[in-house]
DNA sequence: GTTCCGCATGAATCGATAG
DNA sequence: ACTATCGATTCATGCGGAA
């Protein structure tokens, strides 16, 4: 069986229209906040953000196949020292459309923006807002479980119980008992928090997020061979994933730059692929 | 100084009134969850809760000192297969009634309810809810910070790299080093992700959130001898941590049995505090 | 080949300054 | 008054060079 990626340049508000209708099994994108990225995507401003989304959500909504799943990567911004609401109402407002609001994932960051604020904390959540056309979707909960407990928690939350010093030689010594434990015991159903890096640095186009959370989601609700799309490719994350999963995937994005540099890969001159990526780590601690 | 703890019996909506306005330092508290079958508070079904809760936060907005905050904890349930958007309505409503929405802390859930469905998995998160009344409201950052860094997950994923069985010994062997690393390192400011256990059980009554949960948010947003409110007190977790931390509180619920158990626990005639209480350990994996 | 140290780099946010 | 730009703040991570 042949994988295909496809990468097609433009306005995904317009080149979505030629998609055809069901015909796609699983969305993952990470459109651009409000605000960020000025330069590509002229700068919506969050009064404006629910308004220029909603035409590109009812687009995703005609081209999901009834089976099919929406993961929407997002994050309100600060704004006037408040978080703004727009998240929110583009959630009422994609319910109107047709959607159904399944589930909130959190995407807990492991290595948040750093900053100091003198009345707010950093930053270390994303929303993954997971939608759907009927409530008989594909899931496919085996393909993603994790390692039961927490070993390394366990071990250290007995180290602060007690004298460190002088419990330290025979923290080694049981060492090898713990770390055998913890690898012989079954896999467990994870959560909905998904607690990950932020970001698998390639060597010039940072990705917005790893590789690891779309795999993790294509694992999820998608068979081999099944159909992916990502209306926001950017570095084309999302479809590396897929296609390393042999799932045929279709990728759009406004800037000519990405869409190359992606097409390139594809055809397997360029290789920019982590070397050293890490598997995903969801929910372990 | 003499630190105080008081108890009202009756229906919050109606003894808020006889509070004074810009009285209270602080309000914690985790209303009753949108259920239908629930018989306290006549059952709240979900597309009511908004209507519900609405005179009550406008009660909570003028007890408020213009310097204080209001966490809220909740989450929304799940009903025919969707979330539901009571608490993204709330939030909207609660703007009009005058509140600023600062920020929206993520209690991750280190041990969350088990169980297994086939369309989702486990929740394991809640929404704590910052609203305040100005933008110039109280916070004691420093008394909240956490320890640097992750040293268990960095060895642990040193350990997956390589071969687990041969590097055991060696592993021991550099264990003390590590520990003194860890420990010479600082504090680092937390993020707006708590990571903490969900229970600490008591005998009879289980609470709803920990102990660590209301102490972290008091000790970050209140001075001794301030005010901590909790309009929905239930086991009194609130007021017990209030208490040991000398801010005066004042608790309000409907049930008697509630009412009566807290304040033989004020008296001093019950200790229902938990024997085994850990200290919080929020961001700390 | 390893390990260790130093350094640059982020989906950020606030407050001050300038137009 | 309201918007636009800029510097300061902060920390987990990966990289390169050195021991």
């Amino acid at each position: 069986m042949e994988i295909l990626t496809e990468v097609i340049m433009g306005d995904c508000t317009e080149k979505l229209k030629k998609l055809d209708e069901n015909s796609i099994d699983f969305i993952f994108t990470s459109p651009p906040y409000a605000d960020a990225r000025k330069r590509t995507y002229g700068g919506i401003h969050p009064d404006k953000y629910v308004y220029w989304f909603l035409p590109i959500s009812e687009q995703l909504l005609r081209v999901l196949k009834p089976t099919g799943t929406f993961i929407l990567n997002i994050k309100e911004r600060v704004l006037n020292g408040e978080r703004h609401t727009y998240v929110l109402e583009l959630i009422m407002e994609m319910k109107k459309q047709g959607w159904l609001w399944t589930e909130e994932f959190v995407w807990h960051k492991k290595n948040c923006y750093p900053g100091k604020w003198p009345n707010r904390f950093r930053d270390a959540w994303e929303r993954l807002l997971q939608f759907n056309k009927t409530k008989k979707f594909k899931m496919f909960q085996d393909n993603v479980m994790v390692p039961v407990g927490n070993w390394a928690e366990t071990r250290l939350r007995k180290l602060s119980e007690t004298d460190l010093k002088r419990d330290i030689s025979r923290v080694g010594s049981g060492f090898g008992k713990n770390v055998s434990n913890w690898m012989g015991r079954d896999k467990v159903y994870p959560t909905n928090v998904l607690y990950m890096a932020t970001q698998c640095y390639n060597k010039k186009h940072s990705a917005v997020f790893p590789e690891s959370l779309p795999e993790w989601f294509i694992k999820l609700f998608t068979e081999v061979g099944d159909w992916v799309l990502d209306p926001f490719m950017g570095s084309g994350t999302t479809l590396r994933v897929a296609k390393s999963l042999a799932r045929n995937s279709i990728g759009i994005d406004i800037e000519a730059e990405y869409c190359d540099m992606v097409r390139r890969e594809i055809k397997g001159k360029q290789l920019l692929l982590c070397e050293n990526r890490k598997s995903y780590e969801a929910n372990k601690h």
